[in-house]
DNA sequence: CGCGCCGATGTTTACGTAAACATTCGTGCC
DNA sequence: GGCACGAATGTTTACGTAAACATCGGCGCG
């Protein structure tokens, strides 16, 4: 278990006969070394098998070229796939994921999640999750490192990044008026997320252009079994005949639901879902649903804080990314009344 | 922008009026500090927002406190789930998580995954990935850094741990068969998976141990439009009453694709999956499925990288977490022939 | 032909921490 | 009461890197 010390830059500098300086120079790829210099190093890299030390650079630069990740559940699809475009897309600039999940989605936890982020030395944060629980007065950050949040309501403090809920939504609600409904209900997620409420304000406000009531809103949690509950009341209204559900799963349960009452879909009823989970398209029948690109939104993150580490600002406002409306079988014309 | 250098120690000790090496033994909780020192010391510590800084500490100690979790995608609730555990555990070890996901998985990109990961100086690396995409012979691991390897197949080289794929599908075919099916059918994953192939071998071997034929297997690439495909040639099979598919992904396919074809579930057919996703329990009707445990996979992977790191060892073998089979409504006695 | 400039490389230093070693001081024991 | 010991704290040093500064040598130009 003799750890044969690493490799250092001094060690390389004497087998190539060179100053570890110019070894430095060769690993920090600087122009002021000649080529048959710059190759001996390269070699003698190679034999001895050098890697450069984050640790020491990191000290020596303050930074670390990590971009911490602050997020409270993977379990749900969008979380994941952000998460997944977010690593992709920094491992493509050269920065590596500090990961800090989040057992509770408390004030406190996302400070102490700063607070360890701090000392880990990363050179920006990203923030999944709702920004309600951000608090600018009380997060002691390093004024030096940058936040992008995703998922999020308001660009006030932080740059935000989020898939544009509001169109998204509208889109749905229009897409079922355009066949013929009087009115679409509505299945919601949880009250303190902002997404589900964006949603929702988008479905009435929708309604309301369209100069169409609005029936009362069905509380849901995102899980399947709150959308199956909401699709039993559903079930049972007479005069439902089109619904919008804030998530997929929502759609999934409230599918099961009218299935289990005699309910056809879409014969009887039309059913949108949001988000379009790859399973979405195997539903019964297959969903129609508003498309997320995570990826996108991902991927803006990570230039969102890259941008801010390199011009060492701090940028608010909000980004957002399209969604787009991906028609399936749930949905058809109004059944004649 | 003039950045305001860090909080040092030797700040603390400055205020603190004693040395530096006073305050590095009370941030390390060294017992060799007087109370009423340390009590000074940490009084200076907070009124000047002091934090440790990771990178001169990872240094100093050749360590990081620092696990590397290598994966290939986060698409899959699987990968997800472990991830997530994994990377709560190591917070609750007080460890962080840098995340390096693999854009192809291919033998190349996972020894680069590796060399990038020793630059970072973490202490141990999980891989979420098939195994054979490792070959310790060309894999320059720093030899202090221990490995544990999720969702493989040979406990050869590394420590492993996985879900108990084999009894999972056992239980799921004998399930079936003792509802009183001749034999069962099985939809399989990729064939360069190592879950899906130990699956479909427990299903054969079941099978033969009870005397059964096996059909023909189809083949299936873990998405529900592969599992749809396989259910429609399923549903022109006359003498098909049972079908365990290798997840709950192409389960919910052939579900659809049965439901389309007129055979009602489980009244002609049984289906079974494998996972247990939360929305199984939604899906029309709710899957009979085999559950794995993706949190106690996360937890045992980081117990088994921090063991090896304490003690310094390289540990080989498998650590198999039991799967349960969960029943639901989409199983039932087979139809009188 | 000599001077100055610039490009290439070497030397020094600092980053923040913790181990190793040094020092101080009080206490107990002979 | 002096001496040895150990607990508490201070001093020195090294970890590996890269910036800042120093040096060296060659080349162009007057």
């Amino acid at each position: 278990m003799a750890t044969p010390r690493r490799v250092s830059m001094a060690d390389v500098a004497r087998l190539a006969g060179v100053s570890s300086q110019t070894v430095s120079r060769v690993s920090t790829g600087s122009p002021d070394v000649v080529d048959s210099t710059r190759e001996q190093v390269l070699a003698a890299m190679r034999e001895l098998g050098y890697r450069p030390n984050s640790a020491a650079r990191a000290l020596k630069l303050g930074a670390f070229r990590t971009i911490g990740v602050i997020l409270f559940s993977l379990a749900s699809t969008g979380n994941s796939r952000t998460l997944e475009a977010i690593a992709a897309q920094a491992a493509h600039e050269g920065y590596a994921i500090t990961l800090i999940p989040l057992a509770v989605p408390t004030q406190d936890s996302v400070l102490g999640a700063f607070t360890r982020l701090g000392e880990l030395a990363v050179d920006g944060i990203i923030v999944i999750m709702e920004v309600h629980l951000l608090d600018a007065a009380t997060v002691p950050l390093p004024p030096n490192v940058q936040v992008v949040v995703a998922d999020s309501n308001g660009g006030d403090l932080y740059s935000v990044v989020d898939s544009d809920q509001v169109d998204g939504a509208r889109q749905a609600v229009t897409h079922l008026l355009d066949l013929g409904h009087r009115t679409v209900w509505h299945v919601t997620g949880p009250e303190d997320s902002f997404a589900s409420n964006r949603r929702a304000d988008a479905w009435r406000q929708t309604l309301a252009a369209a100069g169409r009531p609005a029936p009362p809103l069905l509380h849901g949690d995102w899980s399947a079994e709150s959308g199956y509950r909401a699709g039993q009341l559903l079930a049972d209204e007479p005069g439902c005949t089109a619904v919008f559900a804030a998530n997929d799963q929502m759609a999934l349960g409230i599918l099961r639901a009218l299935h289990e009452r005699g309910k056809r879909v879409p014969h009887d009823v039309s059913v949108v879902g949001f988000d379009d989970v790859p399973e979405a398209a195997s539903f019964i029948p297959p969903l129609t649903t508003v498309h997320q690109d995570f990826a996108e939104v991902g991927r803006r993150c990570v230039q969102g804080v890259l941008r801010q580490i390199e011009r060492g600002t701090h940028e608010t406002g909000t980004t957002l990314v399209p969604t787009r409306l991906v028609v399936r079988a749930s949905t058809a014309a109004a059944p004649p009344s």
